[in-house]
DNA sequence: CGTTAGTAGTTAGAGTTCGAATGATTAGAT
DNA sequence: ATCTAATCATTCGAACTCTAACTACTAACG
């Protein structure tokens, strides 16, 4: 199961002393695996659902915001604007949203659920990480405040450090 | 900030009484968040030095187990075996990779640094992730092995909960 | 030997994601 | 009033990812 392959970490070690390298890869690591593991659920979502996972994340976001601007929902989704400009047309074309220009401003786009989406919003948003809830519910609750604290904390990490890359 | 939209929530939650709706939520959007910050890091990082995220992990893959199979690559990596070839070969076509058949078993095809990629892991390899480490490197110790502690254990949480899509 | 099953790697096809460039519209300055 | 700058949404091009075939090869069993 664990496999101390041993590297040789020679001279990369900075000589700050905290250098936590290997914490540092751990972390990578972790991070990868949830990537991932988000990849594969969004796939089997799409399976079993029809929804993959971007499409049920924005219309959930729709179900919670309303009436709301491409740009509020890119926000609220953690995705780019041209994302969800693609995520909305496919659900315009299944006639689950729909989208019309603001009469005050006719730059703004605005999109709402159809009746067709509430429904589907209702059937489908248990399903929506389902196994994690599950999962979840079968710890104490403190340990999972603790998770989903900690979660946060380092979402706020790497976001930050998406903005320092090669300064040298 | 805060919008309490007030979302219905009616009969959705179940008797168990647990039922941790807005926690779960809350872990989705961390996740998101992760998974966003992830894809946007691996940009930069391939305007900045000329490799994208997937390929200097699977680079350092290398570099830390040598003569390596396909498939051991990609469990490291946390990646799909297709998705492994594809980095490889790109790295390959650019000298920083060699590969060659198991002469014992010739469906093994084993994948090791060549001089080029060595040079090229010893000059990236501290680019890799460098924003999270410094950020990591101002936390307290405690804290730092508290935060990854229990960014694994979500790993492992997801990484499980892939297992469980839809069974009513 | 020869057929069958299993394994390692690869290719094909479909889907997501982002940044950059574009078009339309509005706000601000002169 | 008009010209310029800013804003919102969208389209375009490139990259990554996966699963599901497919190929090549080895092992196992009669």
């Amino acid at each position: 199961m664990s496999n101390n392959s041993m590297i040789d970490s020679s001279d990369t070690a900075p000589s700050t002393g905290s250098a936590p390298a290997d914490q540092t890869r751990l972390l990578l690591k972790s991070i990868r695996r949830i990537v991932r593991a988000n990849d594969l659920q969004s796939r089997a979502l799409a399976k079993a659902t029809g929804l993959t996972g971007p499409q049920l994340v924005i219309l959930t976001g729709v179900a919670e915001l309303g009436e709301v601007t491409t740009q509020a929902l890119a926000d609220h989704a953690d995705l780019s604007a041209a994302t969800v400009v693609m995520v909305l047309d496919k659900l315009e074309q299944r006639a689950i949203v729909e989208r019309y220009r603001s009469t005050s401003d006719r730059r703004i786009v605005y999109t709402r659920l159809t009746a067709k989406g509430a429904e589907l919003v209702n059937s489908t948003r248990g399903l929506f990480g389902a196994g994690l809830v599950q999962r979840l519910a079968a710890l104490p609750a403190a340990r999972r405040q603790e998770l989903i604290e900690n979660l946060g904390a380092i979402a706020d990490l790497v976001t930050d450090a998406t903005k320092t890359v090669a300064l040298d």
